[in-house]
DNA sequence: GCCCAGGTGGGTA
DNA sequence: TACCCACATGGG
């Protein structure tokens, strides 16, 4: 299984190359753009970021001193606007009161009490979460997604309906647990998932994963 | 017009 | 536990 796993991670980081992620300038921005992307394309994320940078609400403090009703405004192109000014007041004002906004002194906790505060908090789950360990506290932790089932359940690796938690396994018993490495095969796996296959041949010598073709195609209703 | 995007929380059986 | 559904904008 770790060869196999290998090999899969071989065969994107050929094709794609090096995705740099993520995609923001510090921890707390990742925070927030872990938020803001939920269930929302990329690109509405950067329309909201740059609104937030503009008020000057990308720290704790600043985002802080709005009210949710204003982040609710600048956030709006991301969607979900009034549930993700919540979700971001909710971590900005558990940062405050508990750690005086220093996300410096929240990341000294080991990664497994980071994650369960994490967790708890509204608005973070599973791979929220586990994306903030990774990209903003640089953790070993791999983060899973529904790209990451669906190609790896149609690679036969895992059944379509596993849980967070065992795909999570699949990655994390069987790989070295090696920052760098779930940092760009989680990438890795989002850049491949977004790409819409034409030939819907299975194997076809375009797909990177010829093993097994595990594009989304038109014709699955994906 | 319709489908989809780097999920999560809350409600019901 | 296992489904539902609401949440919402912008691009293809």
């Amino acid at each position: 299984m770790r060869q196999q796993l290998l090999t899969i991670y071989e065969r994107l980081f050929a094709v794609y190359g090096p995705q740099g992620w993520w995609p923001g300038d510090s921890p707390f921005e990742v925070i927030v753009g872990a938020i803001l992307t939920q269930n929302t394309a990329w690109s509405n994320v950067e329309r909201a970021i740059a609104n937030l940078r503009a008020a000057g609400a990308l720290t704790p403090a600043g985002l802080l001193a709005l009210t949710t009703e204003e982040t609710a405004r600048l956030v709006r192109p991301a969607g979900y606007f009034n549930t993700k000014a919540r979700k971001l007041r909710a971590v900005v004002e558990f940062l405050d009161q508990e750690y005086g906004g220093d996300l410096d002194r929240l990341f000294a906790l080991d990664t497994a009490t980071l994650r369960e505060t994490l967790l708890s908090l509204y608005g973070i789950g599973p791979e929220t979460a586990d994306s903030i360990l990774l990209y903003a506290a640089g953790r070993p932790v791999f983060v899973v997604d529904a790209y990451t089932r669906r190609i790896f359940s149609r690679l036969g690796l895992v059944p379509e309906t596993v849980t967070y938690h065992d795909l999570q396994a699949l990655f994390s018993d069987h790989l070295p647990s090696d920052v760098s490495l779930f940092n760009e095969y989680h990438a890795l796996i989002v850049r491949h998932g977004k790409v819409r296959c034409t030939s819907r041949q299975p194997g076809c010598d375009s797909c990177p994963l010829s093993e097994g073709c595990v594009y989304p195609s038109p014709a699955d209703g994906i």
